[in-house]
DNA sequence: CGCGCCGCAGGAAACGTTTCCTCACCCGGT
DNA sequence: ACCGGGTGAGGAAACGTTTCCTGCGGCGCG
């Protein structure tokens, strides 16, 4: 039986090297104050024995899990997915692990989610919350360390956003120049800080160009929000339709098209995102690419500065770039 | 100062409510043995400190940590996003916990990803592992509890999967059925069983139906896969070809299109997994329907099985469903 | 040759719980 | 009135580590 069916522990290392307990924390974490001698004998009886220190043991007198959690509003939205992926690869890298709690878009859940996830890991990564702002401040400070994504807080706290307001400006600004004047803006998520931004930039916009109209149709996150929305889209009159994200652009533009709207020589749709399958619709989407790896990786960083240090780095903002592709052509084509 | 700084502890409740830390314990464990005076006075002395015990020590002691462990290839791939959001609702709404772990596709990662993973959790749930068989079943026993999500193995553990053999032949028979006689399938990742499943309902087909023949051409998982592939199909001369998942599908699709190539009239597409967007393509992608999110819910149900009673079910096998869309059509429409 | 310092290993405390075990007390029965 | 049983609370062990502290032995220096 080489296979121990319990679980294996220090005491039984030490009992096969003919050492203390002490002795074989102190090799086996690398101490120089042990005899290399001892030290191999005890790596040997360890190897031989299969042993693994318990994370469990190791955390409770270390004080700390070497997993961070990640709350998000939404697992099934592809950027919160990106984010995730780019999040959990970067903290593996540095030996840390991931564990996720899903809000699904439910208010209510995310500040228990949130303080329950936070006492089992060592910090914390608020992605997108939904909470209003003197909710969201005060749970920031019950949770630390926490890093922020993609809403920002008086409370200091490292924050990684997109700026969701230049991009979604910079869409504006390409389908002007196409000589759309009609514009239509699909509004999703109210709670939604990045819609916030969204209808800031189109505040801006108004204000510059007096000249167009953009109205604004509520709408929700994804495919069939944006089907839905095609009714309302096609009655407005408008020639460019500016989607709150992708899933809703391409839930519109399929429906469109399927009416016999011909997109863009018909009516210009843009997304936002930029998911992986934008890409591939056809036509291709105009989008804003909104690098949600990279939020994750930095927001890793972020977390390890803060875990490491103890230091709040400066907000950081990454600026999604404008992908024009196909769904947008000239005005009146 | 109401804000306690540092961890509030159970002795800080047993001094203030008055007791000993073992009726702390269990009036807050809702022990009957415990006196309801005292038992009050500790909830009430608990609620003022805002104390939670510690969930590091309550595991160590408990030897239960309430998290259980996910293991999946690829973190960007959308069937494995909708069974990961599944096990998660279900296992949450069981007060678990789920800690995620993304092998990227890489099979040297798998092992070492499940054991250290499975360490700090109360059990795994490896999701379509692409090790061989050998390597697989000498895992199972080392990180058991554990639960098979779309493979298969003699070690007795729960498994869950979709019928991909059983659903790739309901695809073939359909475009069978609209005519077909040149058919193409677009092998993915070799690693990947459920590959070898479609692999075995080709045959099966082949086998039943000497008048047709399938090319197999190698292909991998992504949309640019799928792209790439869009010479050697035109160039196959098949009316009708079977793509390994959607994602290959929609990039296939995507591409020869703008070839000029009409879907479905001068090329049948189909694709599998019917993600979220396979919906929206256009023309939307006849696809096998592969109920991901139930997968995940089965497995975590498996798990609290195992969990609790021990018990090893026997293997739950769901059959994806035929979504016949727009995609596919008569042969020499 | 003796004293003090340093290197290194072992014992024990600590991390924060849960639970077993012991014991005090109260009540009822004889 | 005494004794036994049952109820409920406190003390202590246990979970598996890490780390502080103590002490032993050897070596260098005076």
């Amino acid at each position: 039986m080489p296979r121990p069916p319990k679980g294996v522990t220090i005491a039984d290392v030490a009992a096969r090297a003919g050492v203390s307990l002490s002795t074989v924390s102190r090799a086996l974490n690398g101490n120089p104050t042990v005899d290399p001698v001892l030290a191999e004998r005890v790596q040997a009886a360890a190897a031989e024995l299969q042993y693994t220190a318990s994370p469990l043991a190791r955390s409770l007198v270390l004080g700390r899990t070497q997993t961070i959690a990640v709350v998000v509003p939404d697992l099934g939205n592809p950027t919160f997915q990106e984010i995730l992926r780019g999040l959990n690869a970067a903290a593996g890298r540095d030996g840390y692990h991931v564990l996720i709690a899903d809000s699904a878009e439910v208010v209510a859940e995310e500040r228990v989610l949130s303080i329950e996830a936070r006492r089992r890991t060592d910090g914390l990564i608020l992605c997108a919350p939904r909470m209003p702002q003197d909710q969201l401040d005060a749970l920031l400070l019950l949770v630390a360390p926490v890093v922020l994504v993609n809403r920002e807080s008086e409370v200091p706290v490292p924050v990684v956003r997109a700026d969701y307001r230049a991009a979604l400006r910079s869409l504006v600004d390409h389908v002007y120049e196409l000589g759309h004047r009609r514009l239509l803006y699909l509004a999703g998520i109210s709670r939604s800080a990045s819609n916030a931004s969204r209808l800031a930039a189109i505040a801006d916009f108004r204000r510059d160009h007096p000249d167009v109209t953009i109205d604004e149709v509520p709408c929700g996150v994804d495919f069939d929000s944006g089907a839905q929305a095609a009714d309302a889209v096609l009655r407005s009159g408008a020639t460019a339709a500016l989607a709150f994200n992708d899933l809703v652009a391409m839930g519109l533009m399929s429906t469109v098209e399927r009416r016999g709207v011909r997109v863009p020589d018909d009516l210009s749709i843009a997304g936002f995102d930029d998911i992986p399958f934008a890409r591939y619709t056809s036509p291709p989407l105009t989008t804003a690419s909104v690098p949600a790896g990279e939020i994750g990786t930095r927001a890793w960083r972020a977390m390890d500065q803060l875990l490491t240090d103890g230091t709040v780095g400066a907000p950081l903002t990454l600026l999604p770039s404008l992908e024009v592709r196909e769904s947008t052509g000239p005005a009146g084509g």
